[in-house]
DNA sequence: GATGAATGAGGATTCATTCAT
DNA sequence: GATGAATGAATCCTCATTCAT
């Protein structure tokens, strides 16, 4: 579909330069397209990038959704939900970064509908932690920035993680699922999950590995 | 002094609506310039972002190594260093937002320049970090994502810290020098040193807790 | 075509201001097109300029040496030539004026390639008065001096012939013919040969005579 | 004087680049001035311009009255006219380019001026023609474009000349005396008269050869 | 479905000039 | 006599968008 296409291209022009900074005609170069054909599949610059915002925030909804859902245990709801989250963000570095990065650029009406999927999201995490302090699970003082330094942590992967380099996703999950633990106080937390009931989905609007714009806008 | 101003201003409409989002007439406009006359103290949009990049950094990497060098032990250097990350960044949250996020930005040139300051300051995280699992002091077994991951956590602080709010910039400092010392194995870090030893500065690039925009532009 | 009529206007313009003291909204509203709408056709100002330089001086080129390579004798080359250059300005005498005289604004890479085709022109004279001093025909102590002296008084047609003036082109033609011969201190030379035999071209870059801006920018 | 080297520096700036291309701190930078101490000195832009035509052309007119009025026969008048012309553009010619290319700069009231001027001067050559042409010395069919020949060819001088080039300047008026009587119909006009007893002015517009803006505007 | 042409608005920057100091 | 600061107007150019074809 080419839809698709035409954001998996703005993606990696959006993550790359940032949204402000990419002209449309640059977009369709890099998806083969007559700037004017945009309008076809996309309604338009702004609605381009709330789709695939909309897409990478309701994956990380549904996946935090299932974590938390699939378990009583909060520390296990927690592991789940970090090796979700970060899951999704290191195989879809750059929709993530985007999607963490530009909802400035939106208007009021769709800054609105996707501030309202994130703080949904984000509440999920709020609810885990308390659940899990309340239970004495978690030895913690203060829980909102607690939830506050963890999911910056986690959006973090999307910063520096490469799909080509020499970490697996998997080890990437591992890693922070322990990290996750040490912050809220529960040692070991990596050893009683297993994170790969969890395959982070590859997003249709994530561009494959190094791809780059290379035709040139037929005009 | 004028420059100062106008970097002020500058941050507070870099922080809010991004870098290529805010036009050079918007700045005037805020520091009660001509657009025109910002060419006098700054040289141009680009120098004016580099300009508030480089006190930030620069005093960054200045409290880094005295963080560092004060001392011998790796938990109390870990320490310090996150409480004068976590305590600039809480002071200038704008500045750090702005200096953050905007590197992409700079022309090659000022690109390079910056992050060889930003390069030079994280790897006094590495440092640290490689002395104390050398150690032993330190339980970790992958250096490079523990960096990382501390990193973005406290870079993070400049996303979502108040000033105005109800947490003081030492409670922050407090809570995330206890969380630095959990993500590396190590537990009461906090305990062991006073955060106050490092009163972080206001930086000059730094907004008035909410000033805004109200002068119009005299033409 | 529209890209000519650009040309054209932009001809009338850059002749009657110079070039840099023409703005681009001025040329738009002279070619009846809104000032963005200048860069579908022309690439912006300098490429419009030059475009309009490419025109003049590979017609010169041509016609040029078709005049030297017609003939033999050098007497005959001379006058052809002079013909040919003079014809070529007296009917496109704003095309002429602004090629000659506007080199300068371009930025080195075109600088070079139009101050290629000028030289390569020029050669022209260099030759046909070297071939003709050496053979004994032309009395000429310096042939440097002479080619200089002689090409600048040829450009100088641009400067002030009107074609709705009461010298014909071929009246201009045949002065400058003996003229060229005289300084060469040929006597006669315009009564062997006939300079109809090259009736120059009406370039695609000359404004029609008083053709003047009257349109308005839409906007 | 102050004003001479103000000029002089403009002299060279203009005629490098042309007038309008040249910027009022590009002038202050070469003339060791701040911009806004030019106008002490000059009183704007345009009347630098004016002020340093008015010196070439005044001069000019002057001797070629001198010329004209020194001896009654036309032929040594002509000799005479085109010795002082040639001159005074060889020994000045980045003066001479400006005032002979940037006329049409100027606003009415200073343009009606200078053209005064310089049409005064060139009807010198209009009055040597006719009386030499009445008098059945110059053997010419058309009065009219064998002056505007004769102008342009030695007008042309002050586009290639080179001060430190291998040509000086009475070798210059020598040849182009030559050319002009060639031209003409008048053989030989070269040896009967002594070119030097013409020695072209220096004008204190005229910037020393090779001189360039090296100093940095004080600010 | 696709696109070349067109455009108003705005982008950053530089302009010549003035004026208080 | 000299200048830093300031500014409105203009510079060239690019923007996102629309629409007839």
């Amino acid at each position: 579909m080419a839809l698709a296409e035409v954001q998996q291209a703005a993606v990696s022009l959006f993550a790359q330069r940032g949204y402000a900074a990419t002209g449309i005609r640059e977009l369709g170069r890099a998806a083969g397209l007559n700037s004017a054909s945009l309008y076809h599949y996309t309604g338009g610059k702004e609605e381009l990038l709330a789709s695939i915002m909309r897409v990478c925030l309701q994956e990380l909804l549904r996946v935090g959704r299932l974590a938390v859902g699939s378990v009583p245990d909060p520390d296990v709801q927690l592991a789940r939900l970090v090796s979700a989250h970060v899951g999704l963000s290191a195989m879809n570095p750059r929709t993530a970064r985007v999607t963490d990065h530009e909802v400035r650029e939106l208007a009021p009406h769709k800054h609105a509908e996707l501030m309202g999927l994130r703080d949904a999201y984000e509440s999920l995490f709020a609810e885990v932690l308390e659940t899990g302090a309340r239970a004495g699970l978690f030895r913690l003082t203060d829980l909102k920035v607690a939830r506050l330094a963890l999911l910056e942590m986690c959006n973090g992967v999307a910063n520096w993680y490469q799909p080509d380099g020499e970490l697996s996703v998997a080890q990437i999950q591992e890693r922070f699922v322990e990290f996750a633990g040490r912050l809220v106080g529960v040692e070991g937390l990596v050893t009683r999950i297993d994170v790969r009931d969890f395959p982070p989905l590859r997003l249709s609007t994530e561009p494959l590995s190094g791809a780059d714009a290379t035709s040139t806008e037929t005009a």
